[in-house]
DNA sequence: TTGAAAGCGATACCAC
DNA sequence: GTGGTATCGCTTTCAA
């Protein structure tokens, strides 16, 4: 029979090592000038022997603050939102936070829990990647009295911190370019724009784009996919059934761009000759891929390290609800080789 | 002048609003069955109204239990993590564990502050993906008293719990692979061997599919390259120029495969044409790329859901120094389009 | 059915 | 320099 599960050792326990108090074991341990260097050193080498760590959670009860902060986004295998997590969390960790992911798959509910989550492990700060099914998850954060940036996308109906792209610029970018090189049709497969910020203003700038141009906006090539699920290939193929004179397709992100390529390349289209793409984030620049896609910096590093900067600034502050920020990355158009010329 | 952050409610502070003991207040919110319906009724209300949320602090110092579990790995950029994380943050959600993120970037260092970390943070287990730059680490872990379960990489040496995938015999499928289609000249792009089992098995895996054909293994055809950086390019075009007789690839994983597509096609090679190419890990299965690259899966669901459920089990289980589990995935060779048959 | 009090492990204030 | 003691917010005996 074993004799179960060591139990941690504690203050308590080195302090009946060492002969010394409670106090005078954590002062120690904490370096404190006012322990004598001798008593210090044993204490520190009988915790050392002893194999203590201290308890965070007593700590945090104590000081009222975790040193931890909350990452709650949409979707961590999105190549954007991993890249930003990990900006976020080696950011994070080099001022002495740890981060607690919560990941909310885009769904509503599951965003209610998460932050219902940050806010009792009392993180003391997060980094809100909005699903935006509706803003009442905002509105409990605005609440709660803990400070917290959105990220990626924000609600404009609410006065509060954001880090987010100029999503308007980079669909004007996006569309223009397209533009120039000649498209007259071009298809936007969107995301979700009812939901989704970042949709709706690269839907705005997609249309911006066309009115600079003197071009009509064709409200039957402007198409939402599930930026999850993947089902770009059916309404992709569908529309270019449809519309046989479609050129160009602007994604709403690298991802719906990829896949769209490679629904087209399984249907024997070629890109860019009979069909050309632009994507949207840059994924590109944090993973080497061998498909040179034309698409739309949205400096996902900048965004990521504005909102940490933010966020620990919000939580140094001495007023979480004063608002301290709120940006928008300059987009920039990365050209590719899945746009074709056709003038 | 603002009257400051407003401080979180407590169950004192409800007690005090409906005028029952602290005690019955946290019995109510609990549903516990020995509190009046009417009573219950109305303190959840005043919880509501007040906005109380459970100090997770507190009651987990108390109990002993933090319902969080961390997930400790080498680099969250890389898909392969990335998807294995989500499955693993989605299956600790769904049994009421949440998911405290560490990426440790390869590094040992910070693979240590990253455990400590943890137990710091009292967590209830830790999924454990070991950069492996030295088995101290580990080490520390086994005599942490706290369940762990090595992933996707794990030292031979010490008797604890895994689950990683079979690399030995995927490196084994993926060389004969091409050996079958005629190659005779084939570079190992591998890993850090000398820190990396996963690295050391495959190429195990690549030294016995020679064997197996009759084939001698030629040692400047085994490299390694920094998975991180990228330096993959440099280390490819020099090999192609010393050695122009090569006629195929056989990557440490799919990023070091696209990477080496990418800069293959900035060089005017082409795939599989020139060179054919064979990845690992599959990570097609998550995301939808239009390069239909030859690869081998690995099962990246099927052992972050096992190495979850191996953890879980620890941490119900009476021992936790007891080895649950030490499982190899079963890998899979997936036929795609960059490999050229030359026989 | 409800309340009082102990205790989880650490920190801070105040004596000595 | 060092040691008591209260306290953080919650859960859990044990009484009433």
């Amino acid at each position: 029979m074993g004799n179960g599960p060591v139990q941690r050792p504690t203050l308590k326990d080195i302090a009946q090592k060492t002969g010394y108090s409670i106090n005078t074991v954590s002062r120690a341990l904490r370096n404190m000038p006012d322990i004598a260097v001798e008593t210090r050193e044993r204490i520190r080498e009988v915790a050392r022997e002893m194999g203590y760590h201290n308890n965070a959670l007593a700590s945090s009860l104590r000081l009222g603050r975790t040193n931890t902060i909350a990452v709650i986004i949409p979707d961590i295998s999105n190549l954007f939102y991993a890249f930003a997590l990990v900006e976020i969390e080696r950011g994070a960790r080099e001022q002495g936070y740890s981060t607690i992911l919560l990941n909310t798959s885009e769904s509503g509910a599951f965003e209610q829990n998460a932050i219902k989550t940050a806010l009792q492990k009392n993180v003391d700060g997060i980094i809100f990647g909005p699903a935006q099914q509706s803003l009442d998850n905002t509105r409990m954060l605005m609440g709660s009295g803990t400070p917290f940036v959105q990220f990626a996308r924000h609600f404009e109906s609410v006065n509060a911190d954001f880090c987010v792209g100029d999503d308007k610029l980079g669909g004007y970018q996006a569309t223009a370019h397209l533009i120039e090189k000649g498209h007259r049709n071009i298809l936007l497969l969107n995301g979700l724009a009812a939901h989704n910020s970042s949709a709706r203003d690269r839907q705005a700038g997609y249309r911006a784009a066309h009115e600079a141009a003197g071009l009509p906006v064709q409200p039957d090539l402007v198409r939402e996919v599930s930026i999850l699920a993947g089902d770009v290939g059916q309404q992709l193929m569908g529309m270019l059934r449809q519309r046989p004179d479609i050129t160009a397709v602007f994604a709403y992100s690298d991802l719906v761009a990829l896949s769209a390529m490679a629904h087209l390349q399984q249907n024997g289209v070629r890109v860019p000759q009979d069909i050309s793409i632009v994507g949207f984030d840059y994924i590109q620049s944090c993973i080497n891929l061998p498909v040179p896609l034309t698409t739309v910096d949205i400096k996902i590093r900048e965004m990521a390290a504005a909102a940490l900067k933010c966020l620990l600034e919000k939580i140094a502050g001495p007023d979480s609800s004063k608002v301290v920020c709120q940006k928008f990355t300059r987009t920039e158009l990365v050209p590719g080789a899945t746009v074709q010329d056709i003038n």
